[in-house]
DNA sequence: CCGGGTCGGTAACGCGTGTAACCTGGAAGT
DNA sequence: ACTTCCAGGTTACACGCGTTACCGACCCGG
């Protein structure tokens, strides 16, 4: 006794073919049915029924380890940091992945550089890796990942690296498209809000850089705002901003927008007569505000086609062939 | 030729020794540092210098597979239906998970029942089992878990089943604290919102039950509305509230809450002279609307203390001993 | 009575690891 | 000079699974 704590000893094929009084190899043959060899009738029946009672369930891992191949394909991503219009079409893409055959999973991890994630990754030998943040994926650590026999490295990114196959996902183009219509609205000097939570500067970088590419080509000027997701900072913000002398703001999110909204009235300034407002994901909220957010709403590739150019690529190597992320500027009376 | 897109013949702990002239095994210790066995210097930097050149990553499966235990913790939980309180709670415990060596996981999928769900779960052979939506795991499912090998099964949930390590978190309280309040503010009529979004009916159900045991002991009523998370729905939702005769109502969430506001104030509705709305999770949107919505904080006990208590479990066999979730209402205007 | 074919089953190997057990050569102790 | 010991290495096995090759029994035609 006392054993009982330690090793509750799981059940393996090995106890099915015992108890049916079969070979291990029967015991395999039957529950994948494996067409290229014949089992009768009766003992396929003692098998399944072994198996029932047992409650056996075939290890994965020894699995794709003798197959030389897995099934899983892991999402880098942390729940937070993904706003809820990806959070939908994560759910999507798993849904499609998982028709075809492939278990999608999502670890989130902070990691000092690129390829220590990398390797955290290759250590699970996934079929593939779909990295949202591809803009942090190194040619560097898709080698190390590449290495490792991960057969498809996908990433949603505004450039394309050595290794990588790319989803084009230009956070700076929503950036420009933002710049481009406050600045048609007559706006010179915009702001652009930086989250500072965690993760996010990975698309808010990009956003600010291609902002200032448009106020490269005309006379506005773009000056990047630090913010949190807290209604402190956003007050505190709202308080320092007529020496800030701006008359638009590009905000991260419509969250962030309406956070910046509702401080921006309590502190007096008015929208959009003083300043305009203009947020991003085209959320539930933007056209709840007062006044309606102005957004740009990012449409995403479809996730089935996504998941079968995955399968694709994993399978044979071919490279995907899917439209990027669009982004497409919805206005409102905040602009 | 032809060859190098067929098989990228992942790189072993064999190709390392191969490359440093040593035995595998002797590359296991200089890799793992074991303590039990003695390398000299020189072959330790050799086996070091060849990992480093090839790119090795270790084989997590295979390595489980030896040892008998995996790392890993699964999280079955979909990413949308997850709300922004959970989302950054899940975060800060991967976290501390991480710092005790574990590798967190989240999964979302589909499942027709319970037991289906465990047996796919079962397949990784994960160290733990952290169901979020703990209610829908039944004790045959758990059963399934533990014969799998899987050392601990913890669910936060409202009741406890048999093999289930469970941290209270019994919705029923949310409930029923929502509508204590409504009915002390004089209110009699209370609806409780059902969202017809796929995964929160879990979360759904066992506060529409608390509040119906409140009504049960006081002359209130409660009738459950269904309502989904978009504006048309909203929209109906108030073109119809006079017929329903409700003087209040419990949404399921901040943002349900936000939305159902905009939509009575626009069907003429008033809040709360009319009607009282509560929401839930005590989001930052919830200052931010037009009344300030009342609602209820969800205290969910310390990601770090969790985390131990998974560790404990997993390790030792340890019941968890953890403060359950604490519903708090936080009241502001809309009620 | 014998050769060939089919049906139904088993033995054995390898996937990539970790580790217990076993060698070997040289230094130290007697 | 013979044993003892240890540092530093290797060989061999097991983990749970899928699959290839093999084997016995039976049936059938010649």
């Amino acid at each position: 006794m006392g054993k009982e704590r330690t090793a509750p000893a799981a059940v393996t094929s090995a106890d099915v073919a015992r108890l049916a009084g079969v070979s291990r190899a029967t015991v395999s043959f039957v529950l994948n049915n494996t067409q290229a060899h014949r089992v009768s009738d009766t003992t396929r029946a003692r098998v399944l029924a072994a198996a029932d009672q047992l409650g056996y369930v075939p290890h994965a891992a020894a699995r794709s380890l003798r197959a030389g191949r897995s099934n899983l394909v892991l999402m880098p991503a942390s729940v937070s940091a993904v706003g809820r219009l990806v959070s939908t079409w994560i759910d999507d893409l798993q849904g499609e992945l998982e028709q075809l055959g492939y278990i999608t999973v999502l670890h989130a991890g902070r990691f000092p550089n690129a390829v220590s994630a990398a390797r955290a990754w290759a250590e699970l030998r996934p079929a593939a890796v779909v990295a949202l943040e591809g803009d942090s994926l190194t040619g560097q650590a898709a080698d190390v990942l590449t290495k490792a026999g991960v057969r498809g490295v996908l990433a949603f990114a505004s450039r394309r690296a050595e290794g990588i196959h790319t989803i084009d996902f230009d956070h700076t183009r929503v950036g420009a498209l933002a710049a481009e219509h406050l600045v048609s609205r007559g706006r010179r000097n915009l702001g652009v809000i930086m989250p500072q939570e965690r993760g996010l500067d990975t698309f808010a970088r990009p956003r600010l850089a291609g902002a200032q590419s448009v106020a490269s080509r005309t006379t506005a000027s773009v000056t990047p705002v630090e913010m949190a997701y807290t209604r402190g900072s956003a007050a505190e913000l709202a308080e320092r901003w007529p020496e800030l002398g701006l008359d638009a703001v590009f905000a991260y999110n419509d969250e962030y927008a309406a956070l910046l909204l509702h401080a921006l009235r309590d502190a007096g300034v008015r929208v959009p007569e003083e300043v305009s407002v203009v947020g991003c994901d085209d959320l539930l909220v933007s056209a709840l505000q007062q006044p309606p957010l102005t957004t740009v709403r990012l449409d995403m590739p479809a996730p089935a086609q996504v998941a079968d150019a995955l399968h694709e690529l994993v399978e044979r190597g071919v490279p995907p062939e899917v439209p990027g992320m669009e982004p497409v500027l919805v206005q409102r009376q905040s602009s």
